[in-house]
Parts: structure tokens; C-alpha cells; sequence
DNA sequence: AATTTATATTTGCCTTGACAAATATACCGG
DNA sequence: CCGGTATATTTGTCAAGGCAAATATAAATT
């Protein structure tokens, strides 16, 4: 065929279609670092993963909303990841609705087989930026949630 | 509880992270704008709209690839789009295999209701930077979706 | 021309995530 | 303390998307 216009994203690209691009490609990239080290993880499971084991235990609730998850996504994420061994559901100390998840010894030596993966493609993704214009795109993104967060 | 580590995604988030974010407001600000003129679309179909629309008939692929949409996916919003009579599934002239789909006069119409939505978010999203500021986001994006690419 | 290989679309199957209801517990005003 | 409201987790239901198989056609190779 190549009939039909020919897309050029980077180009003519609107704000909205070119994030959702780039932010599809983070995504394979990760998985598919995870899968070179012979890891079956999916990126939702690598964010918990990654969240746990930078910021230490906490909530369900707490955990699905820094990873934009449903409450009851999460709790099914939760299933598999303690299914497979990696994390714990513990008793919340002040709050008997809650939990405290916590990564287990399992978990944490996961986490240091992941650990590289998402600065590998991190630093891929950004290889053509300058320490300045990384730290530009930075604060652009966080401006740009700001400004939506705010507006509703 | 407020007792578990308090995220605060725009000063140390990853890059990763932060995209996701950012995008998963954009979804819900134009489909909340959808929403607000009484429409029903998904914001799936809305980008699947504003391709034809902007980029006139082409194929089913093409248009799968450009939204980062499933080939089978695409069959079923298509399914769906042509069902409510928003488009048409035209015989490719040149490959039997393929399709031309086009809006119909009610999906030109449709846009022209639509076309303000997108406007309207990517405004608000974008208000706090200056034009420099939104050409520099831009390029950023581009040059990272293409260094991601080339990666692979 | 025949055969192989690649591509376009559709369909079936399965997983994931959103939304809503149910349950348990916390918190707050009286 | 009691009642009402808010929050945490779980579960059911459903729609959406990814992947693979099936079919049809195109393109390339022998």
C-alpha cells in the first residue's frame, strides 16, 4: 500500500498524542530489559516493585495512587506479587482496615536485579539531552502537571 | 494513617514516572471536556477521530499504528465508530486487502463539536510555560521518542 | 507460473484495569 | 457512648487492549 499519509510524530505531532508515544516506548523499553534478564514482570508490578523498595512500606491505597492504579487493581497486583514471594501484606499498627506492605528478602534481591533496568533506559531515552535540557524536560513535565491538577 | 512516606511527584519522580502522569491527566481533562458537551467517547476513539479528521481516509493499519492502538483493537473500535455512524469502511482502490476508512458527515460534524476539546486541555495543560518554553518541551519529546526508537 | 514470504483485517482468548458494591474499621459531632 | 460519615480493602462485573491464529491478498523469489 503506502497509499496513505505518511505520520512524521515527531514533527506536527500534537502535545497530548506525542507523550502518550514517548510514554508507550518507556514502557516496552523497560519490559523489555526486564525479559533480556530473563524476568517475567510486568511494568505495573515493576512500578510497585520500584516504589517499595525506594520509599519502604506502606498502604495499598498509598501504593495505588503514587503508581495511578486502581484500589482494586492493585489489590490483585498484590495477590500475584505475594503469590510469587515478593512482598508481605502486614498488619497496619494504627489503622486495622489498612495494611503494610513490605517487600520480603525475595522482593529486595529482585529489586537489586531490576535496579538497572529503568536507569538503563532512562539514560537511552534521554541520551541526545544535555544535563540542562534533561533538567528543562523535568521541570516542563512537572509544570505541565501542576497546571492540569490544578485546573479541576 | 497518613502515616506512610508522602509522594511528592513533581520534585524527585522519574522520568518515567512523571510522562505517566502527566498523561494519564491529559486523558482525563479532554475526556472530562467530552464529557461536558454531552458526548460519548472514549479517548481512544477521540484520537482515532481527530486522525481522520486532520489527516483525511487512510488505512486501518495505518491508523492502528499512529494511536499506538492493536490491530485487533482497531477492528473493534472501528466496529464500534461505524456502527454509531461515524465512519465508513470503503474498499482500498489499490490493495484488496485493506481498507479506506473515512468520517462520514456526521463524523466530520462530530469533530467539529470535538475540535475545541483538545484545544482547550493542551491550553491549560501548557498555560504556565511561555511559547519558548512549550517549543523547547516539544523538541525534548520528540528527540526523546526518537532516541527510544533508534534504541531497538 | 508456482512457491514462498509478508501484510491487512478479523476473531478468539486472556489479562488488566476501571467502577461499583460489600465489609470492616476509623473518626467526628453530639 | 451513639450515629453518621469517611476511608481501606476486597470482590464482582465489564470494557479495552495485547497476542496469536485464521483468512485473504500482495509481493518477491525461484
Amino acid at each position: 500500500m503506502n497509499t496513505g499519509p505518511l505520520v512524521t510524530p515527531t514533527s506536527q505531532e500534537s502535545l497530548g498524542v506525542l507523550i502518550g508515544l514517548v510514554r508507550a516506548e518507556l514502557v516496552r523499553g523497560i519490559e523489555a530489559e526486564i525479559a533480556t534478564k530473563g524476568l517475567d514482570l510486568r511494568f505495573t508490578q515493576f512500578l510497585i516493585l520500584k516504589r517499595l523498595a525506594m520509599l519502604g512500606p506502606m498502604t495499598a491505597t498509598e501504593l495505588a495512587r503514587s503508581v495511578e492504579l486502581d484500589g482494586g487493581a492493585m489489590t490483585r497486583q498484590l495477590d500475584q506479587l505475594e503469590g510469587r514471594g515478593f512482598l508481605r501484606r502486614c498488619p497496619h499498627e494504627q489503622d486495622r482496615r489498612a495494611l503494610r506492605i513490605e517487600l520480603t528478602e525475595t522482593g529486595s534481591a529482585l529489586w537489586q536485579q531490576l535496579t538497572g533496568c529503568n536507569e538503563r533506559v532512562l539514560e537511552a531515552a534521554q541520551r541526545s539531552l544535555s544535563e540542562v535540557e534533561r533538567e528543562r524536560l523535568h521541570d516542563y513535565l512537572g509544570r505541565v502537571l501542576h497546571a492540569l491538577r490544578e485546573n479541576k
